[in-house]
Parts: C-alpha cells; structure tokens; sequence
DNA sequence: TCAATGCTGAAGCCTTCACTTAAGTGCCTA
DNA sequence: TAGGCACTTAAGTGAAGGCTTCAGCATTGA
C-alpha cells in the first residue's frame, strides 16, 4: 500500500541520522570539501564520505570533483520538498479542528435555543 | 560528535518509512483506532502497531486506550519541530547567498569604478 | 619523476529494522 | 458467564545501516 515516494523516504532517511543532519548543518554555513567536512568528526573519512553520498543520493546535496577534491553544496530545494510535506500535514489537521470548532458552536447554538 | 538530539533522530526517522507517513497522513485527517488505521495496509496487525510504537516514541502522535480500543491522534507540535530544524538550515543558507550576492555586487562596483 | 594529498572501492562486522506467526490478556455483549 | 473482539507480547528471521580497515588511483607540488 506505501506508494513508491523514494524522494521523500530518502531524504527523511538521511535527516535521520546526527552525523548526516550534523553535515547538512555544516554545509547550510557554506560549501566544503569532504576533508573539511570529515574533520570535526570522529569517524573514518571512507565513513563520512558513506553518509555524504546517502545526502546526494536523496538529493540534499549536490557534490562536484575539481582535481582531486571534491566540493559539496547543500540543495536548499530538497529542504523545501519535506517542509512541504510536513506543513501540507499540519494544515490539514488545523483545518480539521477549525471544522470541529464551528461543529461545537454550533451545537452550542443548538443547545441555547433548546 | 553526533550531539544527542534524540527527538530530531527519532522523529526523521519515523517519516522515513512510507507505511508510517501513510499513518501520519491518515492520522491528520482525524483520530482512529488500531485497527481501523491497521485496514488498509497488507500487513499484519502487530506490524502496524510496531509502527505506531514508533511514531508515539518519537512525539508525532499520542494515543489513549479506553476500554479496549486505542486511538491515535496526531501532535502537529512535533510536527512543527521538524519543520523548524528544516527551515533554519534554509534560512541560513539563504542569507548566506544574500551576502555573496552583495559581495559580488560591490566587486562589480569596483571593477566598474577602476 | 616521486612523494604526499584527497579521495574511492571493497570487504567484513555488528546492530537495528521491518516484518512474521503464535499465543496471550482484558473488555464488552448477548 | 461464554465468546468474541481489540489489541498485546514474545520470539524469530532476513535485510539494511553504520561503521571499520586495507588497498587502490588520480592530482599536485617539490
């Protein structure tokens, strides 16, 4: 029944993890190569390189080679794509207790002149 | 390095999986029972309630049990939360490329002026 | 041209996830 | 009070995740 979203599932599923949201963090400061990424992190640079691809992946980042480094971007889009998401759930759950609210008045009308 | 910002973690990854965003979808069309949310899924009951553990652990929705129903409700506050982890990135990239723009600007001012 | 730098690929290991089936438990109704 | 309904618990399994190390392989700078 879970329609294919792969876009969604992936980008939710690289937000998921601290080091990933650590490095998206990083990257909404400015672009960086994977070394400089690496740095701060206790962990081996083939690991972060693993998390940084699942971010390209998903389409969060968009990385480039130049030479031998590689830089990477943050792709603002992609964080758009799940905010709309969430607040298209969040308007209408709000819609819903606005009906509910109206629905009560109304009753409460109804009530009153009873 | 990874700080510990449990709820973050445990909320992108209770939407990284398609069946507990159908939840969540579903779920913001007002409140229901195990089962009913359980129905349209090809999946066997303990299944979905495993996701419903998980979508109740990490804040996105709440549920009661009376007598021996239990029903499911949304907290948009969660919700909120993670649309505004997202939406600081956003913001701080965005005003990082504002000042690049500026800065770019006043060098073209420079090149015009030399 | 040779060493150092900056990554890349592959294999392996342990843990966590997403299910399943089977066997309860407690409430409600006839 | 029996029977069924709505979950709940437990145990197990296969696949996926999050690392690691080790061994490349192009660039770059001396």
């Amino acid at each position: 029944m879970p329609e294919p979203t792969p876009n969604l599932d992936l980008m939710f599923q690289a937000l998921a993890d601290p080091t990933r949201r650590a490095l998206v963090e990083r990257l909404s400061r400015g672009p960086a190569s994977v070394s400089e990424l690496a740095l701060p992190f206790a962990m081996s640079l083939p690991g972060v390189v693993q998390h940084l691809q699942l971010l390209e992946q998903s389409g969060l980042i968009k990385t480039q080679k130049i030479g031998r480094t590689r830089t990477c971007t943050i792709d603002t889009g992609a964080l758009s794509l799940v905010e709309k998401w969430i607040n298209d759930r969040r308007i209408g759950w709000e819609r819903r207790l606005d009906r509910l609210g109206a629905f009560l008045d109304a009753e409460d009308e109804k009530g009153v002149k009873t």
